[in-house]
DNA sequence: GCCGTTTTCGGCCCGACTGTTTTCAGTCG
């Protein structure tokens, strides 16, 4: 089965990490690590690529032999070099490294001395004691590996954002309260805007590190301290959620503030640049020989690399540098840019008073329309909408948009695109409303060719205006659906359709890296918010950012657009 | 295994912190 970008990136990672296990040549393992990373962040499909006979060599970080061997993997699943591996290390010792405290070196001593071929016999070798007899292990470790190994099934392992973003205010909230403190930031991927994190990190300024550290290990959230040093340390909060914090003098805060920020590629790549140019990087400044010439502010170090300040959200090294070394960085869209939300429910239509709070919601925020748009299935537990309900519906919007000035409310449906595509509402139906959004909701499991011919066939509909949510994924629970993203991209084009970027915290789908397709087909993406309330409007901030991931522009998002300008782009002008 | 505005060979980000050592290797971000 020919195998995603992610799929293929997640075997040479695995590559690495075993070759790493192995002690083989370090650096061979980083250049198989290089190329996960090229894999992951390439836009086009690879499989794509590899079919059209495209040279994968052309992409940084992989050299022909390389290319041949990724080609390979793409076309099988695998490659001799994988083969080997798996036939001298047992398949589940890469779990090994998930255990903090433990990296390459020493997963291949608790393999070679003791036999540990998973994370349960390393559980069981911490319980007997066998663990610090091992050189490099001691009882400290071997205590640490049995609460890791107990705590790892329990602790989950990504957050989504809203749910770190109050932690992360209240924190610096906390740290700003103290006097020696100057500046308290978060940095990390949180600011970098993902849509899932794995900690929390906060950068401060102050001239007493040592005490500001070590009061922020008091905090009464604090359950564990980690590790704690006199700038940084390593806290674990009663939820499980993992907090780092780094104390700096003033004067690096920006060195400080750009490196915890990361990305680790983008980092990589920036340190890259630097020597390029004859400067050292580190998280403290830029460097000249012994000089260092800048380093208080972030501004002040791109400045002196010859670049612009770059938006935290473009930082994953995905060519980021290379665009503000052309000077052909994005314009990056803006929450002030969004003139409507074309994904809301009715539920507001419904309850006594709501409608009117959710408009004066909207209009705070710049909005001049919103489009209801219910979700409308065959059989189903979610409100069903069937014909009459939709009309019913629509003379309801009537009314209220009788009474409102510069204020517009659309009528929409969200429709189920049944297993062979078409769409769960007759046309006829259809064809009374401003716009069509057409979603899965069943047959996830549908093999990749069935899943994007069904979606091209909902879009040959001549109704169907906006795909939604086009993945179908629920972060951290449901991975998406198996589909040609690219292909659907393209049909989108030809048909005159739009994709969604559903800005739900648990969807978040189009993705950034679906985002930056869409841009590259020349698809305009819908940033939508689904709320059934006032209070729901503000999932659009969320997908701002991951469209500014994506390295999207104003002019990429469809509902920028003014109710004059988007009318016409509702209707299909291509069958 | 990749890469080249000193290099086609000899480098490959680098500093903080920890724990196990007895002066430093491993891990982390």
């Amino acid at each position: 089965m020919p195998a995603r970008n992610a799929e293929v990136a997640t075997v040479l990672g695995e590559i690495a990490d075993l070759l790493e296990i192995e002690g083989d040549n370090l650096y061979r393992a980083r250049a198989y690590r290089n190329a996960a990373h090229a894999v992951a962040a390439l836009r086009p499909s690879i499989y794509g690529l590899v079919a059209e006979g495209a040279s994968l060599h052309d992409l940084p970080d992989i050299d022909p032999e390389l290319a041949m061997r990724i080609a390979e993997i793409v076309r099988t699943g695998s490659c001799p070099l994988l083969d080997r591996l798996h036939r001298e290390l047992p398949e589940a010792i890469t779990e090994l490294l998930k255990v903090p405290g433990i990296g390459p070196k020493r997963v291949h001593q608790l393999y070679s001395k003791l036999g540990i071929r998973s994370l349960q016999d390393l559980h069981h070798a911490a319980q007997q004691g066998r663990v610090r007899s091992v050189p490099g292990f001691g009882a400290l470790i071997e205590r640490r590996v049995l609460e890791a190994t107990s705590a790892h099934r329990a602790r989950p392992r990504r957050w989504l954002r809203p749910h770190v973003l109050p932690v992360a205010e209240s924190l610096t909230a906390y740290l700003s309260a103290m006097p020696e403190v100057e500046h308290a930031l978060v940095a990390g991927s949180v600011r970098r805007g993902r849509d899932s994190v794995g900690d929390l990190d906060l950068v401060v300024s102050t001239f007493a590190a040592s005490e500001v550290v070590e009061r922020f290990g008091h905090h009464e959230d604090v359950q564990e301290v980690l590790s704690s040093g006199p700038a940084r340390a390593s806290v674990v909060l009663n939820t499980g959620l993992q907090v780092d914090l780094r104390a700096v003098d003033p004067s690096q805060l920006g060195a400080a503030w750009l490196y915890f920020t990361g990305s680790k590629a983008h980092n990589l790549a920036l340190r890259r640049h630097a020597a390029a140019v004859g400067l050292k990087l580190d998280e403290r400044g830029l460097h000249r020989g012994r000089r260092r010439i800048a380093g208080d502010t972030e501004l002040s170090i791109y400045e002196a690399l010859g670049l612009p300040l770059l938006a935290p959200e473009l930082r994953e090294d995905r060519g980021e540098l290379e665009a503000a070394r052309l000077n052909r960085l994005p314009l990056l869209v803006e929450s002030e840019h969004l003139r409507g939300d074309l994904h809301i429910r009715s539920a507001a239509l419904r309850a006594p008073g709501s409608i009117a709070s959710l408009i004066s919601a909207a209009r705070s925020l710049g909005l001049d329309y919103l489009a209801i748009a219910d979700a409308a299935t065959p059989e189903g537990e979610l409100p069903r909408i069937d014909a009459d309900a939709l009309a019913r519906q629509a003379d309801e919007v009537d009314r209220i948009n009788a009474s409102l000035q510069g204020f517009r409310l659309l009528k929409g449906v969200e429709v189920e695109i049944l297993e062979d595509g078409r769409l769960a509402l007759p046309d006829r139906l259809l064809a009374r409303l401003d716009l069509v959004i057409g979603a899965v909701r069943t047959h996830f499991e549908l093999s990749r060719p069935q899943q994007t011919d069904r979606l091209r066939r909902a879009m040959d509909n001549r109704h169907f205006t906006v795909l939604a949510h086009p993945t179908g994924r629920l972060i951290g629970e449901r991975p998406g659906c198996d589909i040609d993203l690219q292909a659907v991209v393209r049909h989108a084009k030809a048909r005159g359709c739009h994709l969604e970027l559903d800005a739900q915290p648990s969807r978040l789908d189009l993705d950034d890296l679906g985002c930056q397709l869409a841009h590259d087909a020349g698809v305009l993406v819908s940033i939508s918010s689904a709320a059934s309330d006032a209070a729901g409007l503000r999932h659009l901030d969320a997908g701002i950012l991951q469209a500014r991931r994506g390295w999207l522009e104003p002019d990429d998002v469809l509902n920028t657009r003014s109710l004059e300008a988007l009318t016409p782009l509702l209707r299909r002008t291509m069958v």
